[in-house]
RNA sequence: GGGCGCGUAGCUCAGUGGUAGAGCACACCCUUCACACGGGUGGGGUCGUAGGUUCAAUCCCUACCGCGCCCA
């Protein structure tokens, strides 16, 4: 055994095991009969740093993998980093930046080596951190995406699914990010509410046309009056009687003169303004619907804006100079002096409370407008040609996987939303104008032809002797972590040569946060069942954000982000880690409370001080991973109680309910074997010195005889005799539970304790789980809880009445029955110590003042004469004797109740019985101590 | 507008159709031979509001109020 410091120091192991288990290889032992278990972890950006939600997301994935690795499986938990295309390229062109360099001073070769130089550099950044959080990863066959073999997936995947027409190159509108000057998909845009104009334009009718009304032209109105350079139409309903007359009728627009029609469409809805609506196909998605159904092909539409957003000349020549080269949003208040200058802008008009009237140019609003996720500006409508994935065909197995129970959603509650969206899914676009990341496998000849194929020759052979351009995008890099589940275990190589594949697909779990649901799960279930034909997971759950204390987002902007490693560096890893546990139920955001790591780091340093405690007493690693044989009540309570933690811990685990599984065993460590088996014990381990509280030699003047049959001879004297030795088996067998129960969710302090125990054959980290077999004595179990009990209520009737904490008081008993009486003859010791009682007689009276007990059939009277306050006493019984009156009183509302006695289960209605029948006679009996006490 | 979730002790959160729980905080006591990052005792909740179902509702149903998230 190694002796302990008084005080666990996490920091001074936590280095020492993790190495220790990385370099010994235990993190994926061989074993290679035993069934595997499988997760693949989210792989984080691989110039990141680890972030609080990341250290949730690991734990939880960490205590499932060290549990099914102590349950013997062939656990694998796959890890690596993803290449984060924009992300990363982000971090690489603002170091540029902050050098007054730019990407586009290099080469594109010249550019990706820089980010590979950057990947290099900081790249171990995170999977460090991940090691000091304790994560039991297979580091040896650690993956990053952009690998050899990775990259021969993502290209397989594409040529696939390319000729199996389920990926397309398309001419549509695509959200445009104008500051990383790249298309992104619909889920990387979020809409943010922002305070915006609505104005209201004349446009005038051509050819001396007017409305039915007489009116010359026709209101439209618009939140975003720039693109009004690239409009082609006029829309109104086909319904509304006040445009019908002008439909297909011509319609000019003031500042650029063109000439374009009055279409009917339903998009126009009549109740709205004034029911016309300008469109502008090239640059808004609704009007881009508008746009081909009034005949308007995708190649004719007019294009306004570069890649910038900064505005270019139409294909008609007409938007006027002064425009040209200069950003939408000076544009658009250009346009609105133009206009209002021309006299083409209807005021907005508001009265004050006199009624006087004030005209403004437009009347504010609150505009839903698109934000790029990444790059923070807002989001342009762009007609481009981009690459696509035919999303709905893929989606439909994956729905169908969820609702056949083949995936099963963990919360849930989560399926609704996985049905809601994949349902409605939109084509995925996925090509990305970036220069990091996977370039797409398609060569176009010079008329524009596509050539998809894995290898450059391959393409050249098939277009012949005609001269290919590589497309210069890259892929989505949803494209390629969508492949995760299987292209980390070896695909596309076959079974044979990727052994991995065979056994490790499906994976048994997915752990991931709420906010990857679509972006990732989604797409890897639906690449995974194409392309594996099976699900990539049999389970996947989704937990909640970290939120900071006030339950504020965590944001760098609002800078309360807590850093997971300092928390590591205050109270340990294994402090936040059992947090992080604690905290998870299902589908709850975890708020973060440092008073709870802490409270959890005070509960690993119990544990090292009962560790502490049990070596200064001899006691040591087990031998058995069954429970050593006790004869001792103490014993085989305890026993029970480990078989009924490890019951609760091992449902818990089942259904993933990590809060219950912590506070399964942080209750039974401190609660039951600190609290009382270790306190209990200690008069076992070291018999009383002399004139110690004992409850071995009891004043046995009264009635109730001696308290030792004299069969068993005289009261054993020595620790040995008691069972000490059997006490000592169990104790380290019990201490050996706990430290494998708890080690998936304290890895570094219970590793360092088991060592610390004695020699081992093994490490705690590939110990064996217990087994279940251990058994629960009954009559044990009472035996203690009946202890509990009669210590609990004297402690409360000593504090209550204020005795003393030193005093040494003598008990009688009265009524007490004969398990009664053996059990205060067993246990005298105990009570000795826990209660502070020195001596016992039975069925007497107390002269003078004293306080009275009543536990069961039997009633306690502590004599006080001199020390109670008589009216303290009264006090505490009548409040007792209240209590259970109440309770008998209600039950006997209930059982008094023919309905209750008719419909109620037998189960219930005995149960009532049997408790007001208890209740009753506790109020007996607590009636009958007032008495007594005058 | 559609969907989801939440509202339980001062705070952070569990929970169950049959007498409400934990951690922290609070009050009092204790330097008792593992631990003051500790031990003991105690106070504190009409379980958001209003109806309904039921013998019985904090739990199931409906409506409403408040808070949050996602989608359009």
């Amino acid at each position: 055994m190694t002796e302990l410091a008084k005080t666990f120091d996490p920091a001074t192991i936590e280095a020492k095991w993790y190495q220790h288990w990385e370099t010994s290889g235990q993190f994926r032992p061989s074993r290679p009969d035993a069934q595997p278990f499988t997760i693949v972890n989210p792989p984080p950006n691989v110039t990141g740093s680890l972030h609080i939600g990341h250290a949730l997301d690991n734990t939880l994935q960490d205590i499932v993998i060290r549990y099914e690795r102590l349950r013997g499986k062939d656990a694998l938990w796959v890890v690596g980093t993803d290449h984060a295309g924009i992300a990363t390229q982000m971090v690489v062109e603002r170091q540029m930046e902050d050098r007054q360099d730019k990407r586009t001073n290099y080469t594109r070769e010249q550019f990706v080596e820089k980010v590979w130089e950057w990947k290099a550099e900081s790249g171990g950044t995170i999977t460090g951190q991940l090691r000091r959080l304790g994560c039991s990863m297979d580091w040896s066959r650690e993956q990053f995406t952009m690998d050899p073999h990775f990259t021969r997936a993502v290209v397989k995947v594409f040529v696939d699914l390319y000729n199996e027409g389920l990926i397309y190159r398309d001419k549509r509108l695509v959200n445009w990010d104008p500051k990383l000057k790249t298309a992104i998909s619909d889920l990387e845009v979020e809409t943010r509410e922002i305070k915006g104009s609505f104005w209201h334009f004349r446009y005038p009718l051509a050819d001396g046309v007017t409305l039915d009304d007489g009116r010359d032209h026709i209101v439209v109105a618009t939140t975003r009056p720039e693109t009004m350079l690239a409009d082609m139409a006029v829309a109104v309903n086909a319904e509304d009687e006040r445009y019908k007359s002008v439909i297909g009728k011509d319609i000019l627009q003031p500042i650029t003169g063109r000439r374009f029609k009055i279409v009917a469409d339903e998009h126009a809805d009549p109740a709205l303004g004034s029911g016309a609506v300008k469109i502008t196909p090239g640059h808004d998605f609704n009007d881009f619907e508008v746009g081909k159904r009034a005949g308007i092909k995708p190649a004719d539409m007019l294009n306004m804006f570069d890649a910038e957003a900064l505005v270019v000349q139409t294909a008609d020549g007409l938007i006027p100079d002064k425009y040209l080269g200069q950003d939408r949003f000076v544009v658009r208040q250009w346009i609105v002096d133009e206009m209002k200058a021309q006299g083409f802008l209807v005021p907005h008009v508001t009265k004050d409370k006199e009624g006087n009237e004030t005209e403004h140019d437009a009347e504010p609003r609150t505009i839903q407008t698109p934000y790029g996720d990444r790059g923070g500006v807002v989001i342009e409508p762009w007609l481009t040609d981009q690459w696509y994935v035919d999303a709905a065909t893929l989606a439909q197995p994956a729905i169908e996987a969820v609702r056949s129970g083949a995936i099963e959603i963990v919360p849930k509650t989560w399926e609704k939303t996985w049905f809601n969206w994949m349902e409605n899914i939109q084509p995925w676009c996925v090509s990305r104008q970036l220069w990091w990341g996977h370039r797409i496998p398609a060569w176009f000849d010079e008329d524009g032809n596509i050539f998809v194929a894995e290898a450059e020759e391959e393409a050249q052979a098939k277009a012949g002797n005609r001269k290919l351009t590589r497309d210069e995008d890259v892929l989505d890099t949803w494209f390629s972590s969508a492949l995760w589940p299987f292209a980390t275990l070896g695909w596309p190589e076959d079974e044979a040569t990727a052994p991995l594949l065979a056994k490790h697909y499906p994976n048994d779990l997915l752990v991931s946060g709420f906010d990857i649901l679509f972006f990732w799960d989604a797409r890897m279930a639906m690449q995974g069942i194409h392309f594996m034909k099976d699900v990539p997971w049999k389970r996947l759950y989704l937990h909640g954000l970290v939120r900071a204390a006030d339950g504020q987002k965590m944001s760098k902007s609002k800078g309360n982000v807590v850093d997971p490693l300092g928390l590591i560096d205050q109270f340990g890893a294994d402090a936040l880690r059992f947090f992080m546990s604690a905290m998870e139920s299902q589908g709850r955001d975890v708020k973060m409370d440092e008073k709870r790591v802490e409270g959890y780091r005070n509960f690993a340093t119990k544990l090292w001080n009962a560790v502490r405690f049990a070596q200064s007493n001899g006691i040591g690693a087990s031998h058995s991973v069954a429970a050593p044989a006790a004869a001792l009540a103490v014993n085989k309570w305890i026993i029970g109680e480990v078989a009924a933690t490890l019951a609760e811990l091992d449902k818990a685990m089942a259904e993933l309910r990590f809060d219950a599984a912590a506070n399964a065993i942080y209750h039974f460590v401190w609660d039951q074997f600190c609290d009382w088996y270790l306190e209990l014990i200690k008069p076992v381990l070291n018999p009383p010195r002399d004139g110690e509280v004992a409850g071995d030699a009891p004043a046995a003047a009264d009635g109730g005889g001696p308290l030792h049959h004299p069969a068993d001879g005289p009261p054993p004297r020595t620790g040995e005799d008691l069972g000490a030795a059997e006490t000592r088996a169990v104790a380290g067998w019990v201490i050996d539970q706990i430290l494998v129960m708890l080690h998936p969710f304290m890895p570094f302090i219970t590793e360092e304790l088991w060592h610390a125990q004695g020699e081992r054959a093994y490490d705690l980290i590939v110990a064996k789980w217990p087994e279940p077999a251990a058994q629960t004595d009954a009559q044990a179990s009472a035996e203690i809880d009946w202890l509990i009990r009669l210590v609990s209520e004297v402690r409360a009737a000593r504090a209550e009445l204020g005795v003393p904490p030193g005093a040494k008081l003598n008990a009688i008993a009265n009524d007490a029955g004969p398990e009664t009486r053996a059990r205060i003859d067993r246990l005298g010791q105990q009570l000795g110590r826990l209660a502070r009682i020195e001596s016992w007689t039975f069925d007497g009276t107390a002269s003078g003042g004293a306080a009275q007990i009543v536990v069961d059939e039997a009633t306690y009277v502590l004599p006080l004469e001199g020390v109670i306050d008589i009216e303290a006493e009264r006090a505490r019984l009548t409040k007792s004797l209240h209590a259970a009156q109440k309770e008998a009183q209600s039950l006997e509302g209930r059982l008094a109740n023919p309905a209750f006695v008719e419909k109620a289960k037998p189960e219930a209605v005995d149960k009532a019985r049997a408790d007001h029948a208890e209740k009753v006679a506790e109020a007996e009996r607590l009636e009958a101590a007032l008495t007594r006490l005058g």
